[in-house]
DNA sequence: CTAGGGTTAG
C-alpha cells in the first residue's frame, strides 16, 4: 500500500485508463486520505465505461467537487444521457470550459441532431483542434460528407486525428489521398488505412500494409481477418488468424463471422465453441452465429440458430434484429412477425427485416407499407427502407405507391439517403418494373454519379420493357464511361438480346464475357442464351448448351427449349426436347399447347 | 495523478 495520497492517485489513474476498473475500486477504497483527485480519477473511469447510474452515485458521494468532477459527469450524460438530462446538467456546471462545450457537440452528434450541433459550435467561445474534430467526426457518421470535408477545410490546424478521421471516413480513393497528405502517421492512421483497403475489397493491399507496419497492431490484423472473410477468401483469413501471437475476442469473432459468411457452419460452431476458453465471448460472438442460416438455407441450421438466441447470455439490437433476418430468409414469415411483435426495441434495421420478410413471402403490399408504419412508430425511415419499400413496390406493380416513396425521398432532401446512389437505382427498377420507361430513365438522368449497379439497372430495364437496341446502347454507353461489366451487367444484356431475338450479338455477348472479361457464366446467364437460340429456333445449339452447361438445366431451360418447339409440326419436334410423362404441371400444359398447335 | 476528438467484429 503506497503511503502518498499521490502516489495512490496516480496507481489508481493507471488501473482505471486500462480498464483495471476492480483494482482501482479497491486501491481507492482502502487509502486512507482521498483527495478530489482519486475521486475523480473513479468518477472518470465510470463515466468512460458508460457506467452513468455509478458515475451518478460517486458524484453524489464526494466531499468536494472541482471541474474535472463536472466534465466528467457532464461527459457521461453527453454518451448516455436523454437531450434534456444533458442540459439540465450543463446549466448547473460551475465553470463552462470548453470541454464541456465539446460534450455538448457530442451528445447533439449522438442522436443526430446535426443542424443543432453546428449551431451551438459558432456559439463556442473559443475553439480548439479537439472540438473541430468532433464536429467532422459528427458530419462524417452521419453521410454529411460535404460538411465534414467544409470543416477538415476550415480548420486552422490540423493534427494527426483530423487526418485520421478523413481515412475513415472517405472511400478508398479519399482516404490513400488523405493518408498521404498527412505530415505523420500514427497506429491509428495505418489501422484505419489498413481497414479502408479492407472495405474496398482490395484485401491484397490490405495485408501488404500490414506486413509493412513496425509493430504488431491487433485492430489491423484484425481488419485483414474481417476483410478477407468479407470477400469469402477463409483460408487467408485463417492463415492470418493462425500466425497471431496474441489474440482479442475481436480476432475470434471475425474469423468465426468468415466462415459463417462462407457457409462452413460446422466450423464457424468449432471456434465458437474453442474461444469460450481461451477468449471472452461477448454479445458480438453471439450474434456472428445468427446470419448462418442467411447463407446456408439449411434447416438444420435454422434450428442452430434458433437455439443460439434462445441461449445467449446477452442480447442486443442486433441479436433480435439477425433472428429477424434469418426467419425472413427462412420465409417463415409468421414466426418473423410474433418475434418482431416481441421485440423489446425496433430500429430501421428491424423494420428492414420485417419487410424483407413480407417480401420474400410475396407480400409486396405489406412490405411497402412498412416505411409508412415505421414513420407512424417514430423510426425515421433511411435508404434501407426505401429501397426495400421500392423493391415491394416494384414487384407488385404499384406505381402510385413508388411515385409518393419518390416524392417523399425528394422532400427529406437528406444526404444520407443518396448512399451511393442505391436509392436512385432503386427507383430505376421500380419504374422498370411498373412499366413506367419514362420515369426510369428521369430517375437515371438526374443521378449525380452513377456507377457500375446503376448503369446495369438502366440496361436492365430498357430491356423488360423491350427496347433492346436502347439497351444494347446503354450497355456500350456504359463502358465508355469507364465502367467494367460485371456478372449482373451480363444478365441484363444478354436478356435484351434475348428478347430482341438478336441471336449473334447475344452470343458475342456471351463469349467476350467468358474469353475478354474472365467471368464464369452462372445459370442465369445460361438460361438467357438458351432462351435467346430458342426463341430463334436454333434448337441443335441449345441442346448442345444444356448438355455442356456445368449446371443441371433447371425446368426454366428446359421450357426455353419446349417454347422453341411451338408451331412446329409434332413430326419435326427434336427427340431431345423432354417428352410429356418427364414435364410437371406447368411445361405439361405448354406441351399439349405445342401438340396442338402441331394439328 | 483526474475532464472533451480518431483505431477492429454483427
Amino acid at each position: 500500500m503506497p503511503s502518498s495520497t499521490l502516489s495512490c492517485n496516480r496507481i489508481i489513474s493507471g488501473f482505471a485508463r486500462n480498464g483495471h476498473l476492480e483494482n482501482a475500486k479497491s486501491l481507492f477504497d482502502a487509502m486512507f486520505d482521498r483527495d478530489v483527485v482519486s475521486w475523480n480519477s473513479i468518477l472518470g473511469a465510470y463515466s468512460r465505461h458508460g457506467a452513468t447510474s455509478e458515475a451518478r452515485e460517486v458524484f453524489g458521494k464526494m466531499p468536494a467537487t472541482d471541474g474535472f468532477s463536472w466534465s466528467s459527469m457532464l461527459s457521461a450524460f453527453a454518451h448516455t444521457a436523454s437531450r434534456d438530462e444533458v442540459g439540465e446538467l450543463f446549466d448547473k456546471l460551475p465553470v463552462r470550459e470548453l470541454i464541456s462545450w465539446t460534450s455538448m457537440l457530442h451528445s447533439c452528434a449522438r442522436d443526430g441532431r446535426l443542424e443543432e450541433m453546428q449551431a451551438v459550435f459558432w456559439r463556442f467561445p473559443c475553439w480548439d483542434v479537439i472540438c473541430w474534430n468532433e464536429v467532422i467526426t459528427a458530419c462524417a457518421r452521419e453521410g454529411h460528407l460535404s460538411d465534414a470535408l467544409m470543416f477538415h477545410h476550415g480548420i486552422p490546424a490540423r493534427d494527426v486525428v483530423t487526418w485520421n478521421i478523413m481515412v475513415r471516413a472517405l472511400a478508398l480513393e479519399g482516404a490513400v489521398a488523405a493518408f498521404e497528405r498527412m505530415p505523420q502517421h500514427d497506429i491509428v492512421s495505418w489501422n484505419s488505412m489498413v481497414h479502408a483497403y479492407g472495405l474496398a475489397g482490395e484485401t491484397g493491399s490490405a495485408a501488404r500494409l500490414l506486413q509493412q507496419l513496425a509493430c504488431f497492431s491487433l485492430a489491423a490484423t484484425n481488419s485483414v481477418i474481417g476483410a478477407y472473410g468479407l470477400k469469402g477468401q477463409v483460408e487467408e483469413a485463417r492463415r492470418v488468424f493462425d500466425a497471431m501471437l496474441h489474440r482479442n475476442t475481436v480476432s475470434w469473432n471475425s474469423m468465426v463471422a468468415g466462415y459463417v459468411r462462407a457457409g462452413r457452419v460446422a466450423e464457424a460452431k468449432l471456434l465458437f465453441d474453442a474461444m469460450a476458453d481461451t477468449a471472452k465471448r461477448d454479445v458480438v460472438s453471439w450474434n456472428t452465429m445468427l446470419p448462418a442460416f442467411t447463407v446456408t438455407e439449411d434447416a438444420a441450421v435454422l434450428e442452430l440458430v434458433e437455439e443460439c438466441f434462445r441461449r445467449m447470455p446477452f442480447t442486443s439490437q442486433a441479436s433480435w434484429n439477425a433472428m429477424l433476418h434469418a426467419y425472413a430468409c427462412g420465409g417463415v414469415t409468421q414466426r418473423a412477425e410474433q418475434l418482431f411483435e416481441r421485440m423489446p426495441e425496433k430500429d430501421s434495421a428491424s423494420w428492414s427485416a420485417l419487410a424483407s420478410a413480407r417480401l420474400l413471402s410475396g407480400k409486396c403490399q405489406s412490405a411497402a407499407s412498412v416505411v409508412a408504419l415505421m414513420d407512424l412508430d417514430g423510426c425515421k425511415p433511411d435508404a434501407v427502407s426505401y429501397i426495400s419499400a421500392l423493391e415491394a413496390c416494384g414487384m407488385a406493380s404499384d406505381l402510385a405507391q413508388g411515385r409518393i416513396l419518390h416524392a417523399e425521398i425528394v422532400a427529406a432532401d437528406d444526404p444520407a439517403l443518396q448512399d451511393g446512389g442505391k436509392v436512385a437505382t432503386a427507383l430505376v427498377s421500380m419504374y422498370s418494373r411498373c412499366a413506367a420507361l419514362g420515369e426510369a430513365v428521369a430517375a437515371f438522368d438526374g443521378m449525380s454519379s452513377k456507377n457500375l449497379v446503376s448503369w446495369t439497372a438502366m440496361v436492365a430495364a430498357l430491356a423488360q420493357n423491350g427496347f433492346s437496341s436502347l439497351a444494347r446502347l446503354a450497355f456500350w454507353r456504359m463502358e465508355l464511361n469507364g465502367f467494367t461489366p460485371d456478372s449482373i451487367s451480363f444478365i441484363s444484356i444478354l436478356s435484351a438480346c434475348s428478347h430482341a431475338g438478336s441471336v449473334e450479338l447475344g452470343w458475342s455477348h456471351f463469349v467476350s464475357m467468358v474469353g475478354d472479361y474472365g467471368i464464369q457464366p452462372g445459370l442465369d446467364h445460361y438460361a438467357c442464351v438458351l432462351d435467346l437460340l430458342g426463341r430463334a429456333g436454333n434448337l441443335e445449339d441449345a441442346h448442345e448448351l444444356m448438355d455442356a452447361m456445368p449446371f443441371i438445366p433447371g425446368p426454366d431451360s428446359r421450357t426455353s427449349l419446349l417454347s422453341a418447339c411451338r408451331g412446329l409440326p409434332v413430326s419435326k419436334v427434336p427427340e431431345f426436347v423432354p417428352h410429356e410423362q418427364e414435364l410437371d404441371g406447368g411445361e405439361d400444359v405448354l406441351f399439349v399447347g405445342i401438340l396442338a398447335a402441331a394439328g
